[in-house]
DNA sequence: TGATAGTATAGACTATACTCTATACTTTAA
DNA sequence: TTAAAGTATAGAGTATAGTCTATACTATCA
């Protein structure tokens, strides 16, 4: 698919994917069959990478660790316990990230708690 | 106690805390009584309050956000009803927050779960 | 075939959230 | 009483993550 597709895909400004792409977060590959352009065709699986880039990034995550997370995942010349082992350091982040979440939650159900039977 | 002790038992740093004391986040008091400085005080409200800001942003939370969270709540013309409502509105935010870090925990698990099996 | 819509690249601009520097005043311990 | 450390304020500078503009080329449909 094109980009304006792509962009309707996920949901992302055509402006903020080409910074994304810019920033080697994915790439999309020009047909080289095709001399006339340089169009640039996304595949499903580019759809699911931006999926998963901003559903971390609306939890706190930064592009920039993101980046760092794929750059290994797909680098080749790291073993697969190499990657398992960065993954799953990422995925200790994510637990504390949910721990943080039920912490701050809490604090405001405490809160409300607190508030109405003030209200008494 | 004084801006470097709050500093301390904060983890945030002292030029940080200005910034949010201007941002509106908090507010430390000059004591009155004293005339020959100004230094503020802030006292352990303060720090609980600085604690869920820390929380809050680790996880996505803008300054502005928790600015509008905290003012609702100290705001003295709102109704109990009306801030338990902002309040609720702020926990289901922290609900699909977590929802998205579980997804994203999911998508990792099952990308190393596939790797693993590629092995063989 | 020409108007309209889409794509690519480069670079300028913006908002958010710090982070640092300069300056001036205050406190405290030697 | 003075040197070192702490505090306040203002304003400049920086990093991150977009967002927008200009320019040029390409595709498509009437």
């Amino acid at each position: 698919m094109l980009i304006k597709e792509l962009s309707n895909r996920t949901g992302i400004s055509i402006h903020t994917l080409r910074f994304y792409e810019n920033y080697s977060l994915f790439r999309g590959v020009s047909d080289e069959n095709i001399k006339t352009n340089n169009y640039k065709d996304y595949d499903e699986s580019v759809v699911e990478k931006i999926k998963m880039i901003k559903g971390a990034k609306e939890v706190g995550f930064t592009l920039s660790e993101i980046k760092a997370l794929l750059d290994s995942w797909y680098n080749e010349h790291f073993s697969i316990d190499k990657k398992v082992e960065v993954v799953n350091n990422k995925v200790s982040e994510i637990d504390s990230k949910i721990l943080k979440l039920k912490q701050v939650k809490n604090l405001l159900l405490n809160a409300i708690k607190v508030i109405e039977s003030e209200d008494c």
